[in-house]
DNA sequence: ATCCTGCTTTGATCCTGATCAAAGTATGCA
DNA sequence: TGCATACTTTGATCAGGATCAAAGCAGGAT
């Protein structure tokens, strides 16, 4: 670690830096770290933890997917979060995990447990600005999420959703959305219903629709095709002048 | 401020400890800020900043309510935030406005600097600490939100609206909601419509069959009677056990 | 191969909430 | 006092999405 010729990166995702979400990161705080991190894995399915239950780590999203999800008495759910490499899951502070977390796919976390975690918070205040950004962050795309449950209709809900997935993936290569690209659509169309408040049938016969429109083109059930990514944008409904497009 | 006897106390919601919002908390860190700290008033109706405009201060509601809320281009609008009293506006670090905020009563609202803010932050990470633990409170209620507006009919949103108000007036005059507890509805047909995904008419109409199922008793327009708390719970959907309702 | 099982598509019908329209109510102002 | 404005209520009709039902499809196990 004394190589001076390694340049420190700072990812910007991890609220710590460790190699595991970012190779690239700094590691001098993983030393620290050995004796309250671990890996877990789940299958896809698998309950990650249920809410109300005690919550005794944190972690972050290494490999595949889970979901943040709230279900009421009589089988309702909405979905409320979706997790991708590199999203943070827990709360310093809190004894309990406020929803459900569920692996979509099979699934990896860098757990930190929690109380040494909240020390190190304590020592390293960067770590509580960091998670403060990611915070912020989460916030404004669950608000975002919010215009799209209120006011969207079905049609719109759907094209929202793929542009999420679209520019979350492109981010994840490090490249900007563009016409063209393809991506995986790693939800099922249950899961996809429960993001945007409808029901499975629904999201299948807006994705035909789209689909007999020329907006996207399917491989299969989950490879997704853009031909024109302004078309796309423009079944949203949203503004696309509006700054948080790309 | 060296009277030894004046017990410092925290009131867990302001992110700065000042009088204007707590007049228990200690008033210590109050002096640093004069410079950086005013205060400002706004008309019901007018606004405070428009999404995409830079945003040069962090504020906290003094008094008054003000509204966070996305418009479409066609002008359908939902809210994604209603700011009460000792609620936080402004994002540390970012420099432009997310959303929309209006005032929707008379409001008053303790601004601060935003770059002093911020340097105020990196030498007192309490303030951070505070400030994360807001923000986790105020996405916990967006994703409770989202259910709502996601899965709800509209006579549970209704519901919904009416607790969250019930409750939030409640802990403001610190104590709980109980039996026959009376408040104010802050909000027009619109804004309710607004914040619930709803039309204003579905509103009223949802309104007046709460009001002749007996679960609700207006006197005028905005002041809501609670004959029956748990009548009303009953009608939110909410699982009466599930922790978050108290 | 054949049968499962889980996921998806498509069809027919129904219902909740939206839309369009008009009247009712309260408040402030001239 | 009467009018104007903003907000609310109520009614009639419509449509988007839910619900119920059945069939299609792919992958895995036996």
């Amino acid at each position: 670690m004394n190589d001076t010729s390694f340049n420190p990166r700072d990812c910007g995702t991890c609220p710590i830096r460790h190699r595991a979400v970012c190779s690239r990161c700094e590691p001098d705080e993983l030393e620290h770290l050995d004796d309250i991190k671990y890996y877990r894995t789940y299958e896809a399915g698998q309950p990650v933890i249920w809410a109300g239950d005690p919550m005794e780590f944190v972690a972050s999203v290494v490999t595949g997917i889970a979901t943040l999800s709230q279900t009421m008495e009589d089988g309702r759910t909405q979905m409320v979060g979706l997790l991708l490499p590199s999203d943070f899951i827990g709360r310093p502070g809190r004894e309990q995990a406020p929803f459900d977390v569920v692996a979509v796919t099979d699934l990896t976390l860098c757990c930190f447990r929690k109380k040494p975690f909240e020390n190190l918070m304590g020592s390293t205040p960067s770590i509580g600005g960091r998670l403060l950004q990611m915070t912020l962050d989460e916030l404004d795309s669950a608000r975002e999420w919010m215009l799209v449950l209120g006011r969207k209709t079905a049609r719109e809900k759907i094209a929202s959703l793929l542009m999420i997935i679209a520019r979350r993936d492109a981010a994840l290569h490090k490249r900007l959305p563009k016409d063209g690209m393809e991506f995986d659509l790693p939800l099922t169309r249950e899961a996809m219903a429960d993001y945007l408040g409808l029901t499975l049938e629904t999201v299948s016969r807006q994705i035909s629709a789209l689909k007999k429109a020329g907006v996207i083109q399917l491989q299969g059930k989950r490879q997704v095709h853009i031909p024109d990514l302004q078309r796309l944008v423009s079944e949203t409904g949203d503004d696309i002048d509006g700054g948080h497009i790309f």
